[in-house]
DNA sequence: TATTATACCGAACAGTTTGTTCTTTATCTT
DNA sequence: AAGATAAAGAACAAACTGTTCGGTATAATA
């Protein structure tokens, strides 16, 4: 790919987040990312169609970046275990509480919506990719299963979030299985 | 209140309802609220100062009359009864079923997040209401256990939603029981 | 009924933002 | 070195925003 059009598409996703993380993206104006980003304002127009078109591509990238890591440390380890302390859901948290790419603002800011049904649908591909047993007092449908395993954790991201990083990935991943573990029949 | 406020206001959440379920909230203009429920311009912004304000406005609206019928409920049968069938969580998605208020369409629309967040917060202000023990073996912070009840179920009714339905509301509280009633020590 | 207050309307406005078109300049590829 | 591609800059029409003003209809009050 051209330089150029690397270096471009840097500073433009650069500019975006960085103004995510001072002003609401509603308030975001593509003349600020042009001005922030130093960018002509037909190559922007060359790159992305319109500000939710960045959006989408901005958290693309961020989210392939996530579960990359995640499926990474499937490998080694199962989806879940007890005796290793390290499960998925702690590593995403701490890979969260890095926050190297700003995702934790990005989740909290304002259209948080459309960040937080990419996260869910990373999440809910990933725990679809590993069979989840369901415990045989419990007879749910296994896309509900799904959904509210994915579901109950990305809300759970988002209210450790607001409250300000309360309690340490470690503390969370131990409370969600607790929340969790009683369905499955694997765990517990 | 004057006649004729109570007309231009009720005016203009008919015609923002009604755009809501025609394109997305980012996509309607204020002139276009002022078209449709025809209105001047300068009366819109007598009633409120802008499109977010109007927002914020009719979902206070929307989820007070929601609680409210929740709560009435309440008063009748406990927070949740095992012999009771109609657990108020089961009262919640028949209410929501009949979507009366064309909530269903503002929680699958692009601005979701804003209904959501109400949503929720009027749920765990509800579930916060009545003292819910948690389960001896299960130790999880209060705040953590009311959030993940009322994240989930929020979760649960977009989900719900997207599938346009295809559960029963009965069926959906069957599955949510399931799921949430390990957790709590006076269910089960 | 007459008066006063209030809500609404319509037009016009300045200021922004958007997305496009054009020409010129810089940079990459071969 | 030559041709292709990307970016810059200026200028543009169209749309939206939020406000101001003067005039009109409707409510409350005396």
């Amino acid at each position: 790919m051209d330089r150029r059009q690397q270096k471009t598409r840097a500073a433009i996703f650069t500019a975006f987040t960085t103004l995510l993380t001072q002003k609401s993206y509603s308030k975001i104006t593509v003349q600020d990312i042009i001005d922030t980003a130093d960018v002509g304002r037909t190559t922007f127009y060359a790159h992305f169609e319109t500000k939710d078109d960045l959006l989408k591509a901005l958290c693309e990238a961020l989210f392939q970046h996530i579960m990359d890591s995640a499926k990474d440390c499937t490998h080694t380890h199962g989806l879940y275990t007890n005796d290793q302390p390290e499960s998925i859901f702690c590593h995403l948290l701490q890979h969260l509480q890095e926050n190297d790419h700003h995702i934790l603002e990005l989740l909290t800011c304002d259209q948080s919506g459309i960040f937080l049904r990419y996260f869910q649908d990373s999440l809910s591909a990933l725990i679809e990719s590993h069979y989840i047993e369901p415990s045989d007092q419990f007879v749910v449908p296994r896309d509900f299963l799904i959904h509210h395993i994915s579901g109950s954790f990305v809300e759970m991201v988002l209210w450790w979030m607001k409250g300000h990083q309360k309690y340490t990935p470690v503390e969370l991943d131990q409370y969600f299985r607790c929340v969790i573990a009683p369905i499955l029949s694997k765990l517990s």
